[in-house]
DNA sequence: TTCATACTTCGATCGTAACCGAAGCATTGT
DNA sequence: ACAATGCTTCGGTTACGATCGAAGTATGAA
């Protein structure tokens, strides 16, 4: 026995329901106090500061001090990753713990994973990319052809500055709504952002899910058409 | 709060020491009995039926009784592919729970990862396999090229019969150990199987580790020369 | 039938970790 | 300087789950 890496203990750290929703609110991309995830966590500010204390230990959130905030967020991409992959996993098995509310519908249709859209139509902005030969999709690994280059270029996205940076420009994500990928990597970041620049969506205050402007919505859909 | 699927689930399956090691072990590819399976969790026969019991209930695991035994193995190729996706996440920020032991080298050098070759050797096949053109890497994405096809079959891999299932052919893993990709999928089980069958190697009692016999270590190394 | 092996279920113990109230720092605002 | 806000630390309680001994069930062997 003792093989490998220890897998129990970052289990044990997600294993926890308080912890394991403070770190789904955190998937929102955004960082919060400590105040707003005990509130995610439902637990009370002492219990939550130790739940956050742990989770800093095992590596998996940074604190930033701002005045008398602390701000928490993901430690990094990679901590994205895998709390998706293990949500995809959990999805697939009808290990669904919501009794579909109210907010779910949004959350299905957009939201944010970490940094980069997902739902519906996260899936149907990567599908359509992939249908106009923006995207190469090779298994499950994607790449950005040089005629994606330019058209998203002529979108606004200064893709020679993504590629400077050493985050890979195009990963898929698994999605766990939609059971198919979506488009993450520091484009599909970058995409995120730039929708909201235009002022297409906004976030949401509690949630993750992402709401779009009826102009928006239609200028979306326009440039990510069904891929029939 | 209350998004999405629920993750605090798994991690707790996942998070308890003795179950981790059990699902560690299972990750062998062998379906164990369960008096094994509480030798690999460090516990009692009966602690461990209630682990198993539980891991059941969890669908991580199936129960396969065979006589007055019962076999249990991962549930399914999702369940090995979350499990090695926590491994290579754990592995990365230093959460090695093993003082470097006498298996270890063995580990490292090659080792079964639920069904495919892994660690320095399958780092190795794999980058053999793109660099010689038999596979198409696309970001982390694989494909079998035409050439690799015919490759393939030229040693023995009845490429066209694997096609034919529904489970994806090539697949990227990350190797926790190399911190690179080796190659999962069906072809990379038909792969590590035709080595067994070949005589080039064996699997160990107790142990993920494969061993290779010196003709059969001659023959694979020529087989899959490095990739300068 | 009887014994042995493989495993599960029951019952009780024990340890740990989650939890909150209260008090203690630190930073900001007035 | 004093109060208010944001968060952490301390102390004590509580509850859950991991654990094992012992007894119970199932399968196979003698």
């Amino acid at each position: 026995m003792k093989e490998g890496p220890d897998i129990a203990q970052i289990g044990a750290l997600i294993g926890d329901p308080a912890r394991a929703n403070m770190l789904t609110a955190l998937m929102g991309g955004k960082a919060l106090t400590a105040t707003e995830l005990a509130g995610a966590g439902g637990v009370t500010l002492q219990t939550a500061s130790a739940h956050l204390a742990k989770l800093e230990a095992g590596q998996l959130l940074v604190q930033r001090k701002q005045g008398r905030h602390r701000y928490f967020a993901l430690a990094d991409d990679g901590v994205g990753k895998l709390l998706e992959s293990i949500m995809g996993f959990a999805a697939g098995r009808g290990h669904l713990r919501h009794r579909p509310g109210p907010k779910e519908p949004a959350l299905r249709k957009a939201r944010i994973c970490y940094d980069h859209l997902a739902g519906d139509y996260g899936v149907r902005m990567l599908d359509s990319l992939v249908a106009r030969g923006a995207i190469d999709a090779v298994g499950d690994g994607l790449a950005l052809t040089p005629t994606g280059e330019s058209q998203l270029q002529s979108i606004g996205i200064d893709v020679r500055d993504l590629k400077s940076s050493r985050r890979p420009l195009c990963r898929s994500c698994l999605d766990w709504s939609e059971r198919r990928a979506h488009l993450a990597g520091s484009l599909g970041k970058a995409l995120l952002s730039s929708f909201f620049e235009k002022g297409w969506a906004h976030r949401t205050a509690g949630s993750r899910s992402v709401v779009f402007s009826p102009e928006g919505e239609r200028q979306f859909l326009a440039l990510f058409p069904a891929a029939s």
